[in-house]
DNA sequence: GTGGTCTAGACCACC
DNA sequence: GTGGTCTAGACCACG
């Protein structure tokens, strides 16, 4: 798994590692059971403070992504029944979509408030389901 | 031009409206020279406070978008170089790939992720260009 | 007398207009008697709100820098009894001081704070005397 | 870092701070790295509302000159490519100027003016770069 | 304990 | 009437 963090983002720190496990599980990358690294070694990996990692970790184990055992580590949960699949075709359609837009001229920014937008329609036409951060 | 604010989304209100004010440029909704709505009669419109608008404004007149002429309101810059036109073409690129993606069942922010993975990859590859906010 | 605003300097367009009058009349380019442009005209070539002009005008009379006499216009006072002559030596010695500033790379803004900077030295030591904008 | 802030003057003490702390970077009183006071501490020693600072700071962390570490604190940022060393031999071409002038009997406002004549004759013969604030 | 956001409301400055 | 500044204080988010 290849967890890339932006010190200078503006975005939680927790909040970039939750996303890129999430994202590691729902791609396959990680699946039920795998072992993540330990609280301490991650976050002399990252440079950041434990702290912030046991935040990570904490927060996901709230959302059932993974199981926090005492004196053994972390790791993916068993029961993954919530956690959408996104397979390779799937992902295929994204980059297709990104690839285009970035031949077209536009910046990340400028994609993600066309997403935005486009997210904010459904929501009006309540054709969206499930959780959303926003 | 449609506002559409999110009081519970932890992102902050003026940031969703820097953010709509954006793509309203980018989508050709808001034009060069259009006056935009007073701060106070936004604020109230809104149901937020005063100063909040004015901070958004602020903030977009520092990055070029907007200009605050003092005593008679703010207006969209006629110079606006750096702002990307976003065709009806390019929208229909996005509005499709996230029609298929809602189909196969993905949420909003899995959908988020999704992208988010691929303007990581692009920016690791160097073919991103652009200011970026992360 | 040549006069040159800058709109989007931040700085009110009627203090602009003040300190260059105030120049003028330092350096000797405007002489007591002599009339000033009515404040139709100066609005109109300088394209600005009249009540932009006459409220330069009116707090220029007020600190005795020129006299409006109703019904024929702006008069640089008779007596200019404050106001210090501002020689050619003395305007050499900014002249040079500044040339070799920015010859050593200096910004506009970075030989403004270093002015300042000494101003507040002589002010704390109480050897500067007159008034002051700050 | 001695920091002089007029309340009186008419210009914001938000930019009075961001002014001073420029200074400091380009005088090299401050340093890369360098950790600022706490908005909270800068606010109690100046005797002003924490938002004010907290302003002063967060304009300073647009242009680049801090950074911003939510949770612990604002420092001088690392990269400050576009500042300008002010050295000590750069200082005493302006002080030596400044002497001269108050001797010769100017105010410190007459020699702002003569400074800003100075800067317009420069821009307009296009010998003056960087960023002004007008 | 750090910075960040938001509200409320007063008062000022500009056009 | 417009935007701009400042204060006061509550509450949140981060490390």
């Amino acid at each position: 798994m290849i967890l890339r963090l932006n010190q200078s983002s503006g975005i939680p720190l927790y909040l970039q590692l939750m996303e890129q496990v999430k994202h590691a599980v729902e791609t396959g990358a990680l699946r039920s059971g795998d072992q993540l690294p330990t609280i301490r070694k991650l976050a002399e990996d990252l440079v950041m403070n434990p702290n912030t990692v046991a935040r990570a970790y904490r927060e996901l184990e709230h959302e059932g992504i993974i199981e926090l055992r005492h004196g053994s580590g972390a790791f993916i949960s068993e029961s993954l029944a919530g956690v959408t699949k996104v397979t390779r075709k799937v992902q295929a359609v994204m980059q297709s979509a990104v690839e285009r837009l970035v031949a077209a001229g536009l910046t990340g920014d400028e994609i993600r408030r066309l997403l935005e937008n486009e997210l904010a329609v459904l929501r009006d036409a309540k054709r969206l389901q499930g959780a959303e951060h926003e």
